[in-house]
DNA sequence: TTGTACGCGTTATCAC
DNA sequence: GTGATAACGCGTACAA
């Protein structure tokens, strides 16, 4: 059986009233005696507030939504636990629904969590819906609660904004491939259809060209982001013996490249060298190291709690963030 | 504005009792005529159902709540988003709290949870719950939701309890090093803090003992389940010259030990085997592929998901179930 | 076929 | 200092 202010009240022979302004800690009022009574009955019978029914009578929930394509991605897991963490110390609860990166299920979830009553919803919105960005704006804009996009944003859309630097990224990553004297590189491109991948080949693009490197679109691959397509494609990169390093689009597929170039018993980076992006975890504790780009995730969430924050206060408060990324160094990459 | 179901009403000129009945798509009473009118009315006017009221009427969330050590652990992360994708289907929505791996964030996670009205708790508890089980078991008994423990349990709790066949898997995995003509195993072990230590490291005693290899004090390492552990110990392993094989208590370990072999330019698994265990996803990306040990989180989530149904039928239900792991073998572990 | 009225647990306003 | 009581939005038994 539950235990309410009610109960609490009749044992103390007070009114709910009373109870309601000593379990909040209001100031004044109530006599000291009354105060630890009612403290002391409420902790011996284990009463525990009702949420629910606070938030209906106030209409605030010191909650947040935030839908993320996918928790198995150590990014947006990471993103989600430190949002946690940190709305936590405010004093919010942060509800997390998954998309499975299906626009269906972002529009169901912004549904769920509206109808459970948000304060404010974050969202990374699914790889497909810069291409139908109607309903996404539709929706979010006569949503009563505040809207901010991370990461994965759509362009058209008014709210707050927040995303790392992708072009800058894979420009300063090209830039030091061609330092380190390479002029033949291959591209191996993730897929199109995600939200990311075009700001990465333009970085590369815009570095070779800006060196007089030619590149030709039969320098650039088509990978789909995964291990497998970039072990696939090591072979009909490496065997065209022209390249004397390839960029990847993600670290993923320069695993995938090195895992075939390591099985062919070639020596990297000498034979050919290797980069990636995103500095996944692992990426350090292979042989050799990869070199890459990395996404500061304490910047990014800096820069959302901040956004958060303002937002909750002002909910028209709208802000385009876009964070800078750093060059990581390590030794897949050669000189030569 | 907010629209509610008296605005509805209004506008339909019906009581909100009879748009009460359409929206939740009760049988008969109202007219198809009137249906349909209250129908569009919502549709246009974008209504949705505020679950907050709901929740207080009928005293049912259509909610569970889980609460996991880490989000940024892939294993976690992973049963968290089948979870949620699962109980979805089923109509149920998924709360999620992280504890940090800190029983001062379990239990407030616990009432956190309940106040915002759970009809079930699932709970992996931090690894230092077992040492005050007190806290945990007196917490739970007086819930009014039925809890289940999940990977990471608490022996003395009353309630259902599934979980992975530590000893076993590590038991299997021995046998088959052992099987692989290797006497003189070095036992690379993991925090003893931890919840799911101790049976990793028994079953490889057992498996030892059973085919008589003798293991010495001085055979077993103190690793962290780092990578960094791993990497630190590989020299003092390797250079006693008196094992043929390592099994690590974890993959990051083993990626550790890999990665320092290789570094020192040693072959494997000629100079040296080496084993992991939970099969991370990199194991098979690397060089050599690391053999392992799976623990299916299809099976685990199956029979989760089966005792979540049956205690959410009947709150008192409870089983305690272990399930079988799989032995990966690959290419670390060599014959010799 | 539709309406009335009450309860859910809490907060907030006003009265005493 | 303390108590009554009206919201909050919805579900539902009971009337009509």
């Amino acid at each position: 059986m539950k235990i309410t202010m009610k109960d609490i009240a009749e044992e103390a022979k007070v009114s709910i009233a009373t109870v309601s302004h000593v379990l909040n800690n209001k100031p004044g009022r109530v006599s000291d005696a009354m105060r630890e009574k009612i403290k002391k009955i409420a902790r011996e019978k284990k009463y525990v507030t009702n949420h629910t029914a606070r938030q209906l009578a106030t209409n605030k929930s010191n909650t947040i939504g935030i839908i993320v394509p996918d928790l198995e991605n150590y990014f947006f897991a990471s993103m989600v636990s430190r949002l946690q963490a940190k709305m936590r110390e405010r004093g919010y609860f942060v509800l997390v629904v998954t998309s499975n990166d299906e626009i269906r299920n972002d529009l169901e979830g912004i549904r769920l969590l509206v109808s459970r009553g948000i304060d404010l919803l974050a969202i990374s919105v699914s790889n497909a819906a810069q291409n139908h960005p109607e309903e996404y704006l539709s929706m979010l804009e006569d949503l009563s609660v505040p809207a901010i996009m991370i990461d994965r944003i759509i362009k058209e859309f008014k709210g707050s904004k927040i995303r790392f630097d992708d072009f800058s990224g894979m420009n300063k990553l090209t830039e030091y491939v061609i330092d380190n004297h390479h002029r033949k590189i291959a591209f191996l491109n993730g897929d199109m259809n995600m939200a990311r991948t075009a700001g990465r080949i333009q970085g590369f693009l815009a570095s070779m060209e800006a060196h007089g490197c030619a590149v030709d679109q039969k320098d650039i691959y088509d990978g789909d982001y995964s291990f497998e397509s970039g072990y696939a494609l090591f072979d009909a990169i490496y065997d065209q013996h022209t390249y004397t390093a390839i960029i990847a689009a993600n670290d993923m597929m320069a695993y995938g490249l090195m895992n075939r170039a390591i099985e062919r018993g070639l020596t990297l980076p000498d034979d050919i060298s290797i980069s990636g992006y995103d500095n996944v975890i692992f990426s350090e504790m292979l042989n050799p190291s990869l070199t890459t780009v990395n996404q500061d995730m304490n910047s990014l969430m800096d820069e959302v709690l901040r956004v958060i924050d303002l937002s909750l206060k002002d909910p028209h408060y709208s802000e385009n963030i876009i964070i800078d990324t750093q060059l990581i160094k390590r030794n897949s990459v050669g000189s030569i």
